[in-house]
DNA sequence: TCTGGGGTCCTAGGACCC
DNA sequence: TCTGGGGTCCTAGGACCC
């Protein structure tokens, strides 16, 4: 039954983050590296080596050599500055003597499902967003409404650190997403924030709009040069300038941010858009100079897409190429197939066509290709009211691509 | 010696159809 | 011959997030 009151009716959600996910994994394999500044991150060609004597020898930040960025660290190597997303060899200025380490997606992977099956089996209402958090609606937990939430988050973070072997979260329990977001950051590590509507005034209004998810670097910018500089700032801005000068759905956006509302609902399931595979060399190459070495790639590529594809059961419709220039300026195409594929060679054969469109005089610094319009195979098999059509021949995985077929790529 | 890899969503113009 | 409008698909770019 479906009644008006619904709608407004309050909500009680949970966002849970685990702390410095990574890097805490790593302390539990490597526990003699607790308390030293740690960053993970930097590519594959750093693992640790254990000597004779059983101890163990780690690479260190100034040692490194290459174009990784810092996936991330330990708080004790945030302390020099070092943060996400920032180069190795920049951050070895910073941290010359933090331990690195190379990333291991697999032992994270096998973390954030010990963690999330945790939480499930308390709370099944979880929205997952990526390794390390995820948003849960408490609404209908018995007694939560009651007591904000606490007593069930409480119940969370000790499941969560039972079921790692003693990683630690940060949870935030408000009437939506965008607050509970905002909450986990607050007491972190091993934080645990409640907060309802009245404490927006002075609890978030103060806070840099940068903190909020979907206030980038570029509308930070901007807000700023409009005098807007905490969340509190944008709140008090009439509406109607917010939609004149930053459209009128990121402006609506902005004004119900600011005061905190947020409606959307935590969402329990959803098919994937696209699945892409991309690559930064090692060098820049150059279209024609370095032709054999950019086919290889271009056809591992669309190879580890294509298997991909068969492994998680979707085909592709759209393909699509990315490619990142020497100045890093970025460029993409696609091309809409007549039938869905899951087919390395119908993929790169239309990711050949979609390459032969740009200007390749400039040296480039990553490849990559993307599958789009997805299709379960399910739905090519029996297909949905709007019939995505195909054929048996095209859902069939072919032999593979060997780079030794002879396609028409980078013949610049 | 800056700046990874895998995603989502939005905008906007043109084609094409009704 | 002119005048509209709505809807969907395709493509390219960009902001943002983890």
């Amino acid at each position: 039954m479906y009644s008006l009151g619904d709608a407004a009716a309050a909500r009680l959600i949970a966002h849970l983050d685990m702390d410095a996910f990574y890097a805490s994994v790593e302390l539990l394999r490597y526990p003699d590296l607790r308390g030293q500044p740690v960053v993970i991150g930097g590519g594959r060609r750093h693992q640790p080596v254990t000597n004779a004597d059983g101890t163990r020898s780690y690479a260190r930040m100034r040692d490194y050599v290459g174009r990784g960025v810092i996936t991330t660290s330990t708080y004790e190597a945030r302390a020099y500055g070092v943060h996400s997303a920032m180069g190795v060899m920049k951050a070895a200025q910073l941290a010359p003597d933090a331990i690195l380490l190379p990333i291991d997606f697999d032992e994270y992977r096998r973390y954030s499902r010990l963690f999330k099956a945790a939480v499930h089996a308390l709370t099944p209402q979880v929205e997952d967003r990526g390794v390390d958090e995820i948003y849960i609606d408490l609404t209908d937990v018995p007694g939560a409404l009651a007591d904000g939430g606490r007593a069930i988050a409480m119940a969370l973070k000790r499941a969560v650190r039972d079921a790692t072997g003693g990683l630690t979260c940060s949870i935030g329990v408000t009437p939506n997403k965008l607050l509970s977001k905002i909450c986990s950051e607050f007491g972190k590590p091993d934080g645990l924030t409640l907060l309802t509507h009245a404490d927006i005034p002075a609890r978030i209004w103060p806070l840099a709009a940068r903190k909020v998810n979907g206030v980038g670097p570029k509308a930070a910018e901007k807000l700023a040069g409009h005098g807007m500089h905490t969340v509190g700032d944008i709140a008090a801005a009439d509406p109607m300038f917010l939609v004149e000068h930053f459209g009128k759905s990121y402006g609506a956006w902005l004004h119900a941010m600011a005061h905190g509302r947020d409606e959307r609902p935590v969402v329990t399931y959803s098919e994937p858009k696209s699945i892409s595979r991309e690559t930064t060399f090692d060098r820049d190459l150059h279209a024609v100079r370095d032709r054999a070495a950019l086919s290889a790639i271009f056809t591992e590529l669309c190879e580890q897409l294509a298997g991909d594809l068969l492994r998680k059961g979707y085909a592709t419709k759209t393909v699509g190429i990315k490619l990142r220039f020497d100045d890093f300026r970025i460029v993409t195409r696609d091309l809409t197939l007549p039938a869905h594929t899951m087919d390395a060679r119908a993929i790169r054969r239309a990711a050949g066509e979609c390459l032969k469109r740009v200007d390749l005089t400039k040296r480039l610094r990553l490849l990559g290709v993307r599958a789009g319009t997805l299709a379960t195979l399910a739905e090519l098999v029996a297909p949905p009211a709007h019939g995505v059509e195909t054929s048996a021949a095209e859902t069939r995985p072919q032999r593979a691509l060997h780079a030794s077929d002879n396609l028409p790529l980078f013949d610049a």
